[in-house]
DNA sequence: ATGGCTGCAAACGTTTTGCACTTTT
DNA sequence: AAAAGTGCAAAACGTTTGCAGCCAT
């Protein structure tokens, strides 16, 4: 777990019980965004009593933190991904394996220019790509 | 209803039945995105014995369809909207009081670019905005 | 020791499903 | 008459809440 969360978290007189932890590192080792059925069946891999409840809980107080980030793109399910250092990025979902991809170094300026077409005052925003995946597109079209 | 519905419909041997006439109306004359029970609301006014559970079954279908595009900007509900002429537009929604404002006249070339440097057939894709709408960016920094 | 956190069970709101009946074509 | 669609009731699903007890600080 990095030394920044450990920091954020006590500053905030949060604490770090093995539970908050397990599940932040759940979100550290995952390659893709996850349900929070998903991190629930990771955490109780290594502390087995965890509860679904305190996954919603803690996903919800990081997400207040400003570490995490919620995403809608599941009929079922939210998915939570860890905000990275810099920044979050895209993401393209298939629509066929659930495969998601992200998208790095996408250029910000053009969401820049929306910002500052609007009247509102953005705070976040999202930008997701439905489709198929290589895979699924080759054997689609067999 | 557009003629070009009723085409639609009629050549997928979908029937015209009172209820679905009605939801259509309901989303071609609302300026804003609906949830299912707000199209159910509006929809009980004209034809008050109307169930929800065929709002929920003609939403899907228009989906289906591509006449409708789902949005899941909100954490209770998805949002519904009719997919106009010109293609779909992006939203900016406030946190505070939940509007939604359309964000017309976004170019498409950026979106395009960055189809065009993934590996994915991509078939759809959304862009929202989130933060403080004017009104509620003025009351909240009083 | 005290405030924050967890587990459990129960509740909630949204969405889905099965089936008998009705409506459109 | 056939095919498609509806209403109703019940269930399913993800998520939230209340509360008693537990744990990190």
């Amino acid at each position: 777990m990095k030394i920044e969360i450990v920091n954020l978290l006590e500053s905030n007189k949060i604490k770090l019980t093995n539970e908050r932890k397990v599940i932040i590192e759940v979100l550290e080792n995952s390659l893709l965004p996850l349900a929070p059925v998903d991190i629930y069946l990771r955490t109780t891999k290594v502390l087995p009593k965890t509860n679904l409840t305190t996954v919603y809980r803690n996903l919800e107080l990081l997400e207040g933190l400003g570490l995490v980030k919620r995403l809608g793109f599941n009929r079922n399910s939210y998915y939570y991904e860890l905000i990275s250092d810099r920044g979050h990025h895209h993401h393209a979902v298939c629509r066929s394996c659930g495969k998601v991809e992200d998208l790095e170094n996408i250029s910000e300026k053009f969401i820049k220019e929306i910002v500052n077409s609007t009247k509102f005052k953005v705070e976040d925003h999202n930008l997701e790509f439905f489709g198929l995946c290589q895979t699924c597109s080759k054997e689609l079209s067999l």
